[in-house]
DNA sequence: CGTCCTTCTTGTCATATGGCAAGAATAGTG
DNA sequence: CACTATTCTTGCCATATGACAAGAAGGACG
């Protein structure tokens, strides 16, 4: 099976043609439908993922029982609960297609292999890991210090395809507001106010 | 140099003796005075620390130039940012003694030689930092949803010891709100209003 | 033990965002 | 292609929190 894709996540420079190949054949193939589960809150997930193709959101259940969204993933990017894929134990997450995908999938099992038995792997995993985090907290700092306008404006140039996958509601509990706001503060962009 | 915090945070189950050993015998003993900063904004992190003893603040200047605290430490904690330490990039983040301290400081380099030498390392310094993860997740999603008053009462439970040891402001910024607001906030718990 | 400096509290008012509800627009479906 | 169900917008008013400033309290230090 031809990935083009995962060549590209394990690029030639830091990986040998053979690791590559040792790595991609552990992949599988996985097609989710729009609207599937990749995972769900209370279970204990073996496998992660790369996206090939389409949209995908993590979200999580509040207090209240809303749903807040954690993170939108597409093309090439690693589709994973960090947590609970490491220790093992039920995730409180929720990752939905929300389009038709196609993705790369790995197992827990085969994961250990390449992580304790290569180098390269595992640094390049633990770079995946620590950019996440370094992510996460950019975001958490900007929930505290930006105004909400500033937050979209700045997801927006990060990820311009949200648009058209993600509705309004979605992106705005990922701002930290509510649907109703977030259509205010479009409208003001829009029209150039303020 | 006896350490019954190391040999704690490595522990028995997971660690021979003999790896317990050569782990222990890797760190260095390092204290730091009140004030004193551990790490600053732009440096490059060649070490990370295990708390001994004292109390320990993360902060990040924000881009109208407020420290935004990020994390507190005391005994038994790691201390690191996880993204410039692995990625060897210089940091977003200054880390400060809030009162002296005494620390077991890691290299890098060191690190380094655990982390691909030893599996047992390997995996408990995964799990540690995908739970960083879970928690920066957590708050993220509690800054979100909670109020700043269910927020400053669940740090209170969690790390019932902040009162003592850090400025009402600090405390503040971590929470997402001003010092003026937690001191409201305080002053309605403790007159049970609301 | 008095002085100074930082931290904390409290008052007044401003503002960003939320809650709710009604309509408008859009998309999904038979 | 009509019908229905979401999704998005907009209005009105409520509320949590911020900004600023003045005083009170607490700690550090000679």
């Amino acid at each position: 099976m031809i990935s083009s894709v995962l060549r590209s996540i394990f690029p030639t420079p830091h990986f040998s043609p053979e690791e590559q190949d040792s790595i991609i054949e552990k992949f599988t193939r996985k097609e989710f439908k729009k609207g599937e589960y990749l995972l769900s809150e209370g279970q204990t997930p073996n496998h992660y993922w790369f996206v090939e193709s389409g949209f995908i959101r993590s979200f999580a259940i509040d207090t209240e029982g809303n749903e807040i969204s954690t993170d939108f993933f597409t093309t090439k990017d690693v589709v994973i609960d960090w947590p609970s894929f490491f220790m093992r134990t039920s995730t409180r997450e929720n990752i939905q297609a929300l389009t038709d995908c196609s993705c790369w999938q790995l197992s827990f099992e085969k994961f250990q292999q390449l992580f304790h038995g290569m180098e390269a792997f595992r640094e390049a995993g633990r770079t995946r890991l620590a950019q996440s985090y370094f992510e996460l907290k950019r975001h958490n700092i900007s929930l505290i210090s930006d105004h909400a306008r500033d937050r979209y404006l700045r997801l927006l140039e990060e990820k311009p395809n949200i648009i058209q996958n993600v509705s309004l509601k979605q992106i705005a509990t990922y701002l930290g507001i509510t649907d109703t706001s977030l259509s205010r503060i479009r409208n003001e962009i829009a029209n150039n106010l303020k």
